[in-house]
DNA sequence: ACACTGTGAGTTTTT
DNA sequence: CTCACAGTGT
């Protein structure tokens, strides 16, 4: 095999095969390239059945990639490896021997909209108070509770938890287990169990997997860890790949100690860092390299490339949000006129709500755009409407589709008929859709109520020939005459919903194409899980040509020529409520550190001195990562005193909510403007190449470039003492200099 | 049963 | 500001 085109690091995690190894893999250092070598190797030059191989990641998507690479380099027999997300393999795994934890055969996997409506139900069903224990809370505790203990209610209680938490927890997972369902963390706890309660068949999947890899091992969960431990406890082959420094889940239950002491937990294992940078430019990696080297307790690591040339880094000081947005669009559209893509660029931000703005001066400018993230596509609802009608034919015992459905298009079916079917359900223990078939239970006029849909139900299940999901689902929906009923609910959006319909269709296709029709799976169930397992239809996302928008979150694992991080403020990043606990606080900083290292070639970090937070206006000082990047950026204009390291500073003050809009004045590009409002300092003043100007904090230089113009007037000046600068003709301190 | 109106809350979200 | 949801009115 050849390994020639890998560097020494790579090539020794490659080849050190047997035994626990941890590989730190930096930011852009090449992991995957090193996963799926490692698997052709063994594969090929250990000959290790592929089959006999597992390999873990977090995402559909990376799961994917890592399979298409693998195919790639070791052949068509690697399409035996075990690739799957940690929650695609413990459905696998449950999926045979549920069982034996008292499930009923095909089991559902519940999502986070699942478990609301659930819990929904129990806030009532309880008579909680539902201004204390929201869904959104219940759903919070209890996730917290499974992400940290493989023994949640010990965990709920030992944390002093009310009694009605507690009977809300028990309610919740009898009326899972009442539906045959399961939710995300269940997939993880149940595998535990699982694997704890009957040793033949942890020897079974002990014996079979001879090497097990982990992707993103920073992010791993305390579950997470228990099955891989449980795994490769006897051969000890394990592999696990991460950087601490990306860990940005911790508030999801990702356990940082994990990666931490990984060499604690597996004696004897071999370390191999990847230090070696083939993303960026040395200025990008600079600065990563200073603001990570901030936080405490790291796995001691510097990045280095060969290309030790590059632009420098750009901050841009904007007065507001808007000035903030219409100052990367015209880099932007200025990239583009010099022969640069949309798709090259990446817009990064902290929190979905600052895209308004950036979408609107986007839009303003025409620069196609799209947004990563957002309401996921099985969560939209018209296709989970769609869905919830497979779900119920597939198992009718289903109360959170039944409820979701029944009067989905309009039936005439109300709180009323559906409260008392609910208590007709409860005191005879049986499900919704039981009950309302059953004469004895409901009153004749709600039996009536429900009459039509059961009888439709019963319909829909007969067009189902344990074959075509397509064929069903389809099927259903023009059954249902579910077109008709989206145009009739909203005229304004149901051409794109109708499309997200079609979309679950062709998913469905998709996935039929590749289920083996050999397999004793009955293909809905098979479908459904698959569908539970998926955030996003990926191919929707193909689209290119176009800017990407995101979030900071959102941009792990991707790279993108140019990168804006934007809203670099305090209190918005770092977020407000991670500033005092230093915890969160350095995941914030490896969040930066992880925005700052998507960049190949050209780094723009933007703060704006006030933004719109809630309908007012708040200032925030610059973010304390840029003082953290030191002398590896520069910072713009002369208003910029560094912050006080004391806390000081009056944060989040309400300025006034007159301030002057935002907007630039209208000018045709090259003309003079005449500005609609004078500027403040010597703005007004036009400067062109080649002009000298005197600037109050950094001297004399020289004009060498001039974007824009008004009030988003961009000028480059080469200062004679130190570096080229970017600043704003509005706000910088300039003057035309007089030699 | 449904449409309308007022209130209150508002990170990040791989599965 | 802007969305989600609970409560009110027909």
């Amino acid at each position: 095999m050849d390994l020639s085109t890998l560097n020494e690091p790579q090539k020794q995690a490659v080849e050190t095969t047997e035994g626990p190894l941890l590989i730190l893999a930096g930011a852009g250092s090449g992991k995957t390239k090193v996963l799926t070598a490692r698997t052709a190797f063994l594969i090929a030059e250990k000959n290790v059945s592929p089959y006999r191989i597992l390999a873990l990641t977090f995402t559909n998507k990376a799961a994917n990639e890592m399979r298409e690479r693998i195919i790639k380099a070791a052949g068509n027999e690697a399409q035996r490896v075990w690739i799957h997300t940690f929650h695609g393999f413990c459905a696998r795994v449950l999926s045979s021997d549920c069982e034996r934890l008292g499930y009923k055969k095909g089991f559902l996997i519940y999502d986070v909209d699942d478990q609301q409506s659930l819990l929904g139900t129990i806030i009532k069903d309880l008579q909680l108070n539902d201004k204390v224990y929201t869904k959104r809370m219940l759903q919070d505790l209890f996730s917290k509770a499974k992400n940290h203990s493989d023994n949640p209610e010990a965990y709920l209680r030992a944390s002093y938890q009310p009694r009605q938490v507690m009977e809300a927890y028990a309610l919740y997972e009898k009326k899972k287990m009442a539906a045959n369902a399961m939710d995300f963390d269940d997939l993880l706890l149940k595998t535990i169990e699982l694997f704890n309660t009957c040793p033949d068949i942890l020897e079974r999947y002990r014996d079979l997997f001879r090497y097990i890899m982990v992707d993103e091992y920073q992010d791993t969960n305390m579950s997470q860890y228990k099955i891989i431990s449980l795994l490769a406890a006897a051969h000890q082959n394990l592999c696990v790949v991460g950087d601490d420094d990306q860990s940005i889940y911790g508030w999801r239950g990702a356990d940082i100690r994990n990666i931490l002491e990984f060499e604690k937990d597996f004696p004897g294992a071999a370390v191999v860092r990847l230090e070696q940078n083939y993303r960026s430019s040395q200025p990008i990696l600079d600065a990563a390299n200073r603001v990570i080297a901030h936080n405490a307790g790291r796995k001691e690591k510097k990045l280095w490339t060969a290309r030790t040339e590059g632009q420098p880094i750009t901050v841009y000081e904007a007065r507001g949000e808007k000035e903030e947005a219409t100052f990367i669009a015209e880099r932007i559209l200025n990239g583009k006129r010099l022969g640069k893509r949309f798709d090259d660029y990446a817009i990064l931000y902290r929190t979905h709500a600052q895209s308004r703005i950036m979408e609107m001066i986007l839009q303003s400018m025409t620069i196609p755009y799209k947004i990563y993230g957002g309401t996921a596509f099985f969560s939209r609802t018209e296709v989970k409407d769609a869905v919830a009608y497979l779900r119920l034919i597939c198992n009718p015992g289903d109360d959170v589709s039944f409820q979701r459905i029944a009067n989905v298009p309009r039936r005439n079916i109300g709180m009323q008929s559906l409260e008392e079917l609910k208590l007709a359900a409860d005191k005879n223990g049986i499900s919704l859709f039981e009950a309302a078939e059953r004469t004895d239970t409901v009153s004749p006029k709600v039996f009536a109520k429900f009459a039509p849909f059961t009888e439709l139900m019963h319909t829909l299940s007969n067009l189902y020939d344990k074959k075509s999901v397509v064929a069903l689902l389809e099927g259903v929906l023009r059954k249902i005459g579910y077109e008709a009923y989206l145009k009739a609910s909203d005229p304004k959006t149901w051409e794109a919903r109708w499309e997200n319909v079609q979309e679950l269709v062709g998913f469905a296709q998709e996935f039929e194409d590749c289920f083996d029709s050999d397999s004793e799976e009955d293909p809905l169930q098979a479908f459904l899980n698959t569908a539970s397992l998926f955030m996003t239809a990926d191919r929707v996302d193909e689209e290119s040509g176009c800017v990407n928008l995101m979030t900071l979150h959102a941009a792990k694992g991707l790279e993108f020529d140019t990168v804006f991080l934007t809203g670099m403020e305090e209190g918005v990043f770092p977020s407000q409520q991670s500033i005092r606990e230093p915890e969160k606080l350095a995941e914030e900083r490896r969040l930066c550190y992880v925005g700052v290292t998507r960049a190949r070639n050209k780094l723009f970090l933007s703060y704006a001195e006030s933004r719109s937070l809630f309908g007012q206006y708040a200032a925030n000082p610059p973010s304390r990562f840029l003082d953290e990047m030191g002398d590896t950026i520069s910072m713009p204009g002369s208003g910029f005193v560094p912050r006080p390291a004391s806390a000081s500073v009056h944060r989040g003050a309400v300025v006034s909510p007159h301030r002057e809009p935002f907007t630039a004045p209208k000018v045709i590009e090259g003309t003079k403007p005449v500005s609609r409002k004078p500027a403040a300092g010597a703005a007004s003043a036009a400067f062109k190449d080649g002009d000298r100007v005197k600037h109050g904090m950094f001297g004399a230089g020289t004009v060498v470039g001039i974007e824009g113009s008004g009030s988003t007037q961009i000028i480059t000046i080469k200062f004679d003492k130190g570096p080229e600068k970017r600043l704003s003709t509005a706000y910088a301190n300039l003057k035309p200099a007089e030699d």
